[in-house]
DNA sequence: ACGACCGCCTAAACCGGTTTACGGGACCGT
DNA sequence: ACGGTCCCGTAAACCGGTTTAGGCGGTCGT
């Protein structure tokens, strides 16, 4: 017969017990300020009332929330459209939790990508795919919550943790070229913030164009060069490869080698490339970017590039741990100097990449 | 010159502008009440300050943090290992931005799931694979947020979105019953926490008893029944569909059909057939469950059980903004009655699954 | 017998905002 | 000149806890 109605208030213990709400308080969290059958009365009480400390208000006396943030430019949709980002998440997770914190996710609310950021509480943040030249970056940066990068464009103060995107991308097209491929087709992931480089393009140092740099370098030492029109781009996901593909082949592109810069994207190229009764990979090669676990499962299994997804997640947690409780632990020792990590990347090759059609 | 070392209160803004700090608050909440140059002052020095109301003090006097919790009873690094729940993710999230709500993850921490749930800061929760048996079903329900239950057993109290399992895992189990396979392996996905079910075995209103008894309803009508021991269970993920498969055949099952919980327990079966040289579907076929985005693209592509995956997300959102809205709004009504929806399931034939081997 | 110390508990300040109730001045009509 | 509104803005209470500074009675040491 207990009411339901209300949420029973550390005053409701406190009364019901007889002591002052400090008692209560202490018997929650430093019990050896009391003696031990008052704390134990206490806690009886309040297992009775079904109290629980307000978790909102304990926040705001202890300066932490014990959550991490995940923030993303994308809405949710299409990044967890991305297999790579479920593992990416995995590692994360697994990290954070091991650290007795919570994940909450970050995207963009009613537009606002900064709007979002201030509403969440967190006590630290990872950005994942932030482009430096974002038109929010600068409010981000105002909150003042300790952040980590990764795979973004480095911002000054921010530890970050990245890939070797261009040799990753080197080695995909040297695979390409040295099966004797020479029109190559790139299909690279959006922009996250069309308006962000609506005249300039691609931000020039983020991810998109360190591959594309990346994939050039292989290009040109073989004296090769990449088509005009011959980079096109879809958001991260299966849907966004295949219409990407489909783009390139109505502008009249006909290569026999793609370089993708995800997986999703190649499953999905893929895809679309079968819907033309084109063979892969007979008719044409992929190369892929990531390789996700699925990678070896497909149809044909999937040559790309291996990048520690897991482990990048954990590392980044490492670095945003660290930054957190610089700024909480010793008076004094503001921010830690940022760190940046830059992971191995390597080919693997399957079945979807093979010598150029001799037709 | 700005000191980035503590962050401004809204007694910074009100002192710099003159002002109390009610006419700060209401520059930002309420400016209507204010004279529209006082708000806009109020506003730019706040600007100037980069002051922005901290968003754990705000949660505390509204009583409403605009965040929906997913509640698993896994850790983060199994959860997130299924590809299943990305797509599960994406159709709540987006759901869930579009309400304006963030996303948090809750799952055990320092072992307790009753205990994350204490500090999670949530209006809300959808609670997938929450079984009712679950030794901390009880403390969670103490906490009295608003729940729906996604792919669970039914609480009373808690509206749910669920499939049709049974319906879906008959449809399996009679389609290779159809192609002529008697000897079935059925892998299913372990009970989320071993110590619930420690003598009773599976929660035997969960989900995967209901689909091992929609897999027995086909089969029984067809005169076949599972052999002993032909159930065998694995986290719902690549690695533990290989083993669950692996430990089944050292048991000396040698099963032709296997009917999977999950697609990503079969791709993991599939694989670990292919380590011992068994080809699928000629010597053993394979139906999967979900359809996950992938299941078209493998190798071989997977026959499996669809279910609307992102629909169930946006649905279980749906039911729990309903919930949420009124509690905060009509001070009288407390909770709406709950409702139950069950989404229906279908099987797709792909690749996976062939005639039983006449060898 | 007296002061020091200790063990247990409490009053009050504090975290950083929002909201209610109200006060003062300008304007209005008479 | 006076009461009634309206407009702007403020003081103080409040959200639900934690934490600091002490108070009080009993025991110990001498």
């Amino acid at each position: 017969m207990e009411q339901r109605t209300v949420r029973p208030r550390i005053d409701d213990v406190a009364r019901e017990a007889g002591v002052s709400k400090t008692a209560v308080s202490f018997a929650f969290n430093s019990p050896e300020r009391l003696a031990p059958e008052t704390a134990d009365r206490i806690r009886i009480i309040a297992e009775r009332l079904g109290y629980t400390p307000h978790p909102v208000a304990r926040m705001l006396t202890q300066g932490a929330t014990l959550t991490i943030g995940v923030l993303t430019p994308q809405p949710l949709s299409v990044v967890f459209a991305n297999p790579f980002f479920g593992t990416f998440a995995a590692g994360i997770g697994a990290a954070a939790e091991k650290a007795g914190y919570a994940l909450q996710f970050i995207s963009p609310l009613r537009g606002s990508l900064a709007g979002a950021m201030h509403h969440a509480t967190v006590d630290g943040v990872v950005a994942v795919g932030l482009a430096g030249d974002h038109p929010e970056v600068d409010e981000i940066r105002r909150t003042g919550v300790p952040i980590v990068l990764v795979d973004s464009t480095a911002v000054p103060g921010w530890s970050s943790v990245s890939i070797d995107d261009i040799g990753g991308a080197r080695a995909a097209a040297e695979h390409l070229l040295a099966l004797g491929h020479r029109d190559l087709l790139v299909i690279g992931v959006e922009p996250p913030t069309p308006g962000s480089s609506a005249t300039a393009g691609p931000d020039p140092n983020g991810v998109t164009a360190r591959r594309v740099a990346g994939y050039r370098q292989a290009l040109s030492a073989a004296g090769a060069a990449l088509a005009d029109g011959a980079v096109v781009a879809g958001p991260a996901t299966i849907e966004g490869g295949g219409e990407a593909l489909d783009r390139a082949w109505r502008a009249g592109l006909r290569p026999t080698g793609i370089l993708a810069m995800s997986d999703a994207l190649a499953i999905g190229a893929i895809g679309a490339l079968r819907a033309r009764d084109l063979r892969v990979p007979t008719d044409v090669s992929v190369v892929g970017f990531d390789d996700i676990e699925v990678a070896a499962y497909l149809e044909p299994a999937l040559t790309t590039i291996h990048q520690p997804i897991a482990r990048k997640g954990r590392e980044a947690i490492e670095l945003l741990l660290a930054a957190i409780d610089a700024r909480t632990g010793p008076a004094g020792a503001g921010a830690t100097t940022p760190e940046h990590r830059v992971l191995p990347t390597h080919l693997v090759v399957r079945a979807s990449t093979g010598p150029f059609p001799r037709r």
